[in-house]
DNA sequence: CTTGTTTTCAAACAACTGTTTAATACAGTT
DNA sequence: AACTGTATTAAACAGTTGTTTGAAAACAAG
């Protein structure tokens, strides 16, 4: 009885990790079984056939990732620059940028490139919230809320650049180790070079727009 | 002779979309074979096997899509602002951001992503060399030329900041069709957008290393 | 025509796929 | 002890995979 839900958590945790690497189709049962040392007929037992176990796996990765990084509290002294810095901090770390990504993302991402039923729930709890609260912290940077289209974009910009550093990882991997760069490239460095682009970005447009003092140039 | 090269044409122009829409694994030599109305054994005869049939057929795409959206011709006295306005505006094109992407980019993507033998030509012979004229661009721009893993940095936040909306662009379209901002997306709105952005990171950049030649705009 | 080479084709191959089966092992209960 | 429902196992199953084969067909040149 105990021992059943092992076996089943142990395919679970074997499953995980090679349906991140291999994809679902590539991914066979036999790799998971071995992995799980368990009897080959066992995902058919327990999960009932593959595209079960399948599913079974992105729904446990989710949850596990969502219990590994919480999100940090601000206080109302905290400067929206710093919050600015945390927040692509916090992106990049969860991304796993430049570094061996967990698996879990490796499995969200998935989903994300090819969305199916389980992407929209993803959206409505995971990255709208996310992305609204960085559209918040642009909001305070610019002393002003612009047109929402315009919020959008300037939070696309942002989380495009940390998103590139996951999706472009081992594109970007192979010219950064050709020229020799690997020690520039760690996630503070990361974060420093991101947000100080950003910051430089919205601060042009708070100069324009003139947050302090209105109506002047 | 030449029906030779007509059957060998056939196979490489059907197994594109279908490399694009299955992966390499998933992808079956019979699928191809049958799309492309030739023997089943035309495949290693031609090319030898599947994987070198795939690295062409990856070689093909980018060729294609590079002849679709050309650069177009710069002089002497091209500002470099205006360069690098039209290098995002191509790198969005190419990559069909917020539309139905032509199959060439997902084939492409898909070796970003999680690449395989034939990404090594990619990188030499493309990826690269577009990252050494962005990087040029930014040299002018600036009026220096920083430390490398600088100008890589920056690079990348341009390139990030275009590969988001080919990347999460089921994600981004959720959110973006959800507040109904359909008509603020298209290619030319974020080409403007992302180049404003870019410049104004890079003129604060400018400013700080304190550039004489030029006045801002 | 004959000859020699290239191209096509149906069939077969060996390896691998997910799934099923039927026998067995093992607890706990009566 | 026998019974019971669950858990595990090796083996087999039926289907698909990429690749090879050997002969037929098409073709070119003498």
């Amino acid at each position: 009885m105990s021992n059943a839900d092992s076996t089943k958590q142990k395919i679970l945790l074997a499953a995980g990790p090679i349906f991140a690497k291999r994809g679902f189709q590539s991914a066979t049962v036999r790799e998971i079984c071995d992995a799980a040392n368990v009897n080959l007929a066992s995902i058919n037992y327990y999960f009932g056939d593959k595209q079960k176990l399948y599913i079974d796996a992105v729904v446990h990765a989710r949850q596990m990732r969502a219990k590994q990084v919480p999100f940090p509290k601000w206080n109302e002294m905290t400067e929206p620059e710093a919050k600015l810095r945390d927040f692509v901090a916090i992106l990049l770390n969860r991304l796993g940028a430049m570094k061996s990504e967990p698996w879990q993302v490796r499995l969200l991402i998935r989903e994300v490139l090819q969305p199916t039923e389980a992407c929209r729930k993803l959206v409505e709890e995971y990255f709208r919230p996310f992305l609204e609260m960085l559209m918040s912290i642009i909001d305070e940077i610019l002393c002003t809320r612009l047109p929402e289209h315009q919020r959008l974009q300037l939070a696309f910009s942002i989380v495009g650049q940390c998103m590139y550093y996951r999706f472009a990882r081992d594109v970007a991997t192979m010219v950064i180790e050709e020229k020799g760069f690997d020690d520039d490239f760690d996630i503070e460095q990361l974060t420093h070079h991101i947000t100080e682009f950003s910051l430089g970005a919205l601060y042009r447009i708070r100069e324009r727009s003139d947050c302090e003092e209105r109506g002047q140039k």
